[in-house]
RNA sequence: GCGAUCGUAGCUCAGUUGGUUAGAGCGCCGGUUUGUGGUACCGGAGGUCGGGGGUUCGAGACCCCUCGAUCGCCCCA
């Protein structure tokens, strides 16, 4: 062997294979089928995109984009971010596509995305998210929808009793703004007593102070002014007629009047389902109601809700059964057998069969090997059942061996 | 970006205050069984102790650097 250093996975991603992978499938295999159920489309967008659609739409003073976004020039020259979020990107399409002519337009994707960040529990610099948009609709229903949607996949994939749905809303930008100013001025008012993330926040994003997990942030917290006393009557309204339905569908959620949203496009509805099961990482799907942010790529002012969920943490919660082996293992003997075997595997699997072959080592190996895959049957075809133009079939759960005309093992292996 | 813990065979790990040829279980290969799996018994292969440098007569162990993982902070899905 030559003596090469062999090239390390790059940190914070990750080679995915068996029970992990078959979780991971499981997310997306339930999401896309939801989706459907939803009136969704599934879109496909690029991974790489123009820097700008990331750092206008979710704020340059945000961490994704201030220092987590892996940014570069391409040879022309021109500076290309990979996607470390989808909605940008979407609301991009939806606006260079014209498709302002669909609207409403119920999207959902699910791929790859890339954050510069510590890699820890849940948490990885190439990650994956299914997520799901809908644009052009100023209605509390969209918000609503999406939020049942999300609800029905959490349980169908068997995760829903150990994730709360935290709700809150952010108001419309006046309210918004409002509250914002007065939190800033409070915290002003007791900078003596925040902890130094905080105080590095009371700058950029004071709302996230809200979110701290400093005892003294805490309690400083609970007498913070609210977002409730802000509220406009519209947005009041607003949220009301979410939460009613929520009710209405027989959605459970909880109020967390101290729940923000790190990116800085979000307005009226904010969302987390979150769990206590997987340490710092607690929020598996995330979202809500981003009405500025395609006025901040240049189009017209269009309201849009939206969630990401990522596939890694739902994954990891996930209960996967471990799935049947093959129905049937073939295993010949000899050349003449292996020719025999080729036609009847074809044959199997034409007729919609899970079925493989051993054709390595002798009996014994392959014996074990088809008993290492979990197989139902066995096959065994020899020069003698080929004159006989006969397989052995032996049934590895019970131990019994049957010889079976190779023209009928097709219907043999669907009985049994 | 900050702090802590960790890195020994394919996997999970042991390795005493630094002391000869670095161990176990599982897995893998072979045999008991040259056409019959799961069980059992016997044998075998497999390690530059994450990488680099240093201290020492002597380093898997101690020190420094570096890479990676995990946990927390931060951030977020």
């Amino acid at each position: 062997m030559a003596n090469i250093q062999t090239p390390n996975a790059v940190r914070g991603t990750q080679d995915i294979i068996a029970a992990a992978q078959e979780s991971f499938a499981h997310v997306v295999q339930s999401f896309e089928r939801i989706s459907r159920y939803y009136g969704f489309d599934m879109v496909q967008v690029p991974v790489i995109e123009q820097t700008s659609v990331f750092a206008r739409s979710l704020g340059e003073s945000t961490d994704v984009v201030s220092k987590e976004m892996y940014t570069f020039d391409d040879r022309g020259g021109d500076s290309i971010t990979l996607r470390p979020e989808f909605t940008a990107g979407i609301s991009r399409a939806f606006l260079t596509n014209g498709w302002q002519q669909h609207a409403p337009m119920k999207l959902s994707a699910h791929g790859p995305l890339f954050r510069y960040e510590r890699p820890q529990k849940g948490r990885y610099r190439q990650f994956h998210q299914i997520d799901a948009e809908i644009i052009g609709a100023a209605e509390p229903f969209a918000d609503t929808e999406l939020l049942i949607m999300a609800d029905q996949l959490l349980r169908e994939i068997g995760i829903d009793d150990g994730v709360t749905l935290n709700l809150n809303t952010l108001g419309d930008s006046e309210s918004r703004d409002a509250w914002r100013q007065a939190l800033i001025t409070y915290f002003q008012d007791h900078r003596n007593s925040l902890s130094k993330e905080s105080l590095n926040r009371l700058d950029r994003n004071p709302l996230r102070i809200l979110d701290s997990k400093d005892d003294g942030d805490k309690k400083l917290c609970q007498d913070a002014p609210i977002i409730d006393d802000y509220l406009t009557n519209e947005a009041q309204d607003f949220f009301a007629r979410v939460t009613q339905s929520l009710d209405t569908a027989g959605v459970d959620w909880i109020r967390n009047t101290r729940l923000v949203r790190g990116l800085d496009y979000y307005r009226h509805t904010a969302f987390e389902f979150i769990t206590d099961r997987l340490g710092a990482q607690g929020t598996v799907l995330g979202g809500g109601r981003y009405d500025g942010l395609i006025e901040n790529l240049g189009g017209a002012s269009t309201p849009a809700v939206g969630w990401a969920a990522g596939i890694e943490r739902l994954a990891m919660l996930v209960n996967v059964p471990e799935h049947n082996g093959p129905d049937a293992v073939l295993i010949p003997l000899g050349d003449r057998a292996m020719e025999a075997a080729i036609a009847i595997l074809s044959d199997l699997r034409r007729n919609y069969i899970i079925a493989d072959m051993a054709y390595k080592g002798n009996m014994k190996k392959r014996m074990q090997k088809a008993n290492i895959k979990k197989a139902k049957l066995a096959i065994i075809i020899g020069d003698d059942e080929l004159d006989r133009g006969e397989a052995a079939v032996k049934n590895l759960v019970s131990g019994e061996q049957q010889s079976c005309k190779i023209d009928m093992i097709v219907d043999y292996v669907k009985k049994s």
